[in-house]
DNA sequence: GTCCTCCATGTGATTATATAACATTACAAA
DNA sequence: TTTGTAATGTTATATAATCACATGGAGGAC
C-alpha cells in the first residue's frame, strides 16, 4: 500500500508502473488530473474522453484501439473506430495520453502535469509499460541532429526489454 | 560532385541523408556490404531479399511494404504481401534495414557494418530520413531502466522534425 | 545421381489498424 | 432563439500485417 518510490542512489525516481503501487489512485488521481487541465485550458472533458482515458488508467499497459472501442461498446458508447481514435487523439493531443509506436497501442500519460518529452519501457513478457522521461536533445540523437541542422519537434523514444518483475520469475542466466 | 561532409565543430560526423552526397555509391555499397555479411555468416542473399535492399537503398527514406510490394511485382516477383514482409523481416532481423515505428515502414540501414542502436530523423516536410546512432542506455532513459531494474534489449529512437534543407526552403521564423 | 529435407517463395484469404466522408447532435456565443 | 462550431455517430474504405497451405529449389546423405 503506497510503501512508496524506492529512490535510486542515483537520485533517479523509478517510475511507476513496474512497481508495487495504490492503482486506484491512478485512476482517480488521473482523472482529476485530467479534468483540472481541461477546465484550465478550456477543453470539453467529455464522456468518451474521459471514459476512454479511465479505460486507459486502469493498466499500465498500452492497449490497442479496439480493444478501448470494445470496451466503450460496452459502456454504451459508440462503436465504431473514429469514437475511439478521436478520442483517443484529443487525449494525446492534450498530452494525457500517448502512443507507444512500436505496439500501435496507447497508454495514459503518467505525469499529465506538464509537457514533457516521454521515454517508454516495454516488457516483452507481461506488456507491462512504464513511462519515464527522455532528454533527446542531449545525449547522440541531439548531437547529430546539431551537426546536421536538423530541428527536432517531438521524438519517439521505446525501450522494449525485461521488466524487474518478470526477470524475477524467469531468469535469463543463473538467477540472482 | 560529392562535396563532401561538413564536419560539425564537435567533431560530429552528420549522418547521410539530408546532405548531397554520391548518392549511386549508396546503392553499389550498400549492396555488396550485404553480399559480404550474408556470405560469411552463412545467410542466403536470394533474389527477393536483394531486390528488396536496392529498392530501400535507392531512396533515403522509408518506404512501406506496399510500395515495395509494387516495385516487386513490377520485377517480376510474387506480389503478394508475405513477399514483401518477409524479405523484410530477413533484411531487419539481419541488421541490413531497419523499421521506423513512426512511419510503419522501412529504410535500408546505413551502417551495416557491425551491430548498432540506431535513431532516425525523420523530416514531416520531405519524409527523408536520416540514421545517426544512439546511445540510449547512457541518459534519462537508461538511469530510469537501472533505477527500476529493466533490462533493454532492443531501443526505438525516433525524432520527427524539419531537415535542414526545408528549413531553408520553407523558413518558419524570420529567415536565417 | 537419387532421394530427402529444409528453407524460401507464391498465393488466397483473413485479421488488425486507421482514416474518409457525411449526417446528426450538443454546446455556447450573439 | 438563432446560429456557428465542435463533438459524436455511422457507413464505408484504406492501409498494414499475418495465417495457412501449396510449390519449388538448394544442399546434404546415401
Amino acid at each position: 500500500m503506497t510503501s512508496g518510490s524506492p529512490i535510486a542512489p542515483d537520485g533517479v525516481t523509478p517510475p511507476v508502473g513496474f512497481t508495487h503501487h495504490d492503482h486506484s489512485s491512478c485512476v482517480v488521481d488521473g482523472l482529476s488530473a485530467a479534468e483540472a487541465r481541461c477546465s484550465s485550458e478550456g477543453l470539453r472533458f467529455t464522456p468518451v474522453r474521459r471514459k476512454v482515458l479511465e479505460i486507459l488508467l486502469q493498466e499500465h499497459r498500452a492497449l490497442g484501439a479496439y480493444v478501448i472501442l470494445d470496451r466503450l461498446r460496452d459502456e454504451g458508447f459508440g462503436s465504431q473506430p473514429p469514437v475511439a481514435y478521436r478520442a483517443l487523439d484529443f487525449l494525446v493531443t492534450n498530452g494525457l495520453a500517448h502512443k507507444i509506436e512500436r505496439l500501435n497501442a496507447f497508454i495514459a500519460c503518467a505525469h499529465p502535469h506538464e509537457p514533457h518529452a516521454p521515454a517508454f519501457m516495454i516488457c516483452r513478457l507481461c506488456d507491462a509499460v512504464a513511462e519515464a522521461q527522455s532528454s533527446p536533445a542531449r545525449g547522440a540523437l541531439g548531437a547529430a541532429a546539431r551537426a546536421t541542422g536538423f530541428r527536432i519537434e517531438r521524438t519517439v523514444v521505446e525501450a522494449e526489454g525485461v521488466c524487474p518483475s518478470c526477470a524475477d520469475k524467469a531468469p535469463k542466466k543463473d538467477s540472482a
